[in-house]
DNA sequence: AACATTTCATACCAGGCGGTATATAGTGCG
DNA sequence: CGCACTATATACCGCCTGGTATGAAATGTT
């Protein structure tokens, strides 16, 4: 994040891309095709620069994952801290449902969960990757858990019901989701499955 | 399959590495790696054997892929048919996650569902390995919805549910199980989840 | 023993990978 | 202008990938 009252004009040659556009390609392609998947040479030219312009504005591959991923969580995964301000925990569960079809679902080709085809497909290599979004995705889950505690405190859900359960049951569905989104499932099958397990959900 | 009682006897040098016993360990590697991340060097040393006995046995590594495959549905996968027997839905649904969780939390470090793993993580080459797991996997799901029609049909399951439905949010449960398997989930967790769920389950 | 046949082990191949050296072109400053 | 500085484009690097050519070793047949 650059402050931009402190930073004089630059003395040398001026970029000629955009690198919020840059990475906002980058980030497709990894959606795509993951870490390991996603190749010095379809990423440069989604981008539309040259390798060395790549390394000296992103460092290297791996850093430019992982800004892309920031842009993902903050642009993509918006939704779920919106969804932990509905004022029920049964609203909290449709809003995370319902953002998380049009995020797996996006416009553009590409499909799934980025998080997801980071986790799964990079086995391999790249453990640091790997303990990136297991981190971050674990942060949501525990905001998740304490979301539904208080709406366990608050009646808002049935006496009994283990909040830590319920978020990582609607975790997992989530994921699941996101696995489907990946195959060939249309948007209509993934609305049948939300449909069903809201019907499921625990009431007040 | 080989008809035992037409080949005679081989003419030439003999093997010296048992088929069955390579390909298990070859599975073994895609388990962990998905199929591009299981390299040739990696696969030959965990099935003791060079590069040109893998290519004169299995042909590429595509076929061999393929042949492992083959194996861990007829191993690891036969408990979806067990689960299909269960003489209620919530038998079948219960039988169908338990058995999940031995599979995917193998006493072996190789965790999650290989179809998952390389239905996820091809998304660069291999179109025909997508197709094939994702044709495998639909009919299992066919399977399943054709189960839960029949629980319908004997009221097994509640007056106007969608064996479609159910059947579809439980794979998606199998599935998000599956990832959580592969990330840092320990087996209690996973456990936690399935209770979640069949508690959510509808009961006759 | 000589042969045909099959497997084995070593070395090798072209191609793609992530990453970089180098030289040129464009900018603000003195 | 010349200078310091930074971005650009091209070409290149070592390494690893999936896949193979080749010759030796081990069998059954004649």
């Amino acid at each position: 994040m650059k402050c931009s009252f402190t930073s004089t004009k630059p003395r040398g040659r001026p970029r000629e891309f955009d690198p919020d556009a840059a990475l906002g390609n980058a980030l497709k392609v990894f959606w795509k095709h993951g870490y390991e998947g996603a190749s010095l040479a379809e990423l440069t030219e989604a981008m539309g620069i040259t390798k060395p312009s790549l390394y000296a504005c992103f460092g290297n591959k791996e850093a430019l994952f992982k800004k892309a991923l920031d842009l993902y969580e903050r642009d993509k995964l918006a939704y779920i801290g919106k969804a932990l301000e509905a004022p029920s925990a049964r609203g909290v569960a449709e809003r995370l449902l319902n953002g998380s079809l049009e995020t797996y679902c996006g416009s553009a080709g590409a499909q799934g969960c980025l998080g997801v085809i980071s986790l799964v497909a990079n086995t391999t290599e790249a453990a640091s990757i790997r303990e990136h979004v297991i981190a971050r995705r674990k942060s949501s889950e525990t905001a998740l858990i304490a979301r539904f505690e208080r709406a366990l405190a608050e009646g808002d859900l049935p006496p009994g019901s283990r909040p830590e359960a319920l978020a990582q049951c609607l975790f997992t569905i989530l994921q699941g989701l996101a696995v489907k989104a990946q195959a060939d499932t249309t948007r209509a099958e993934l609305e049948m499955v939300i449909g069903t397990f809201l019907a499921m959900w625990p009431s007040r």
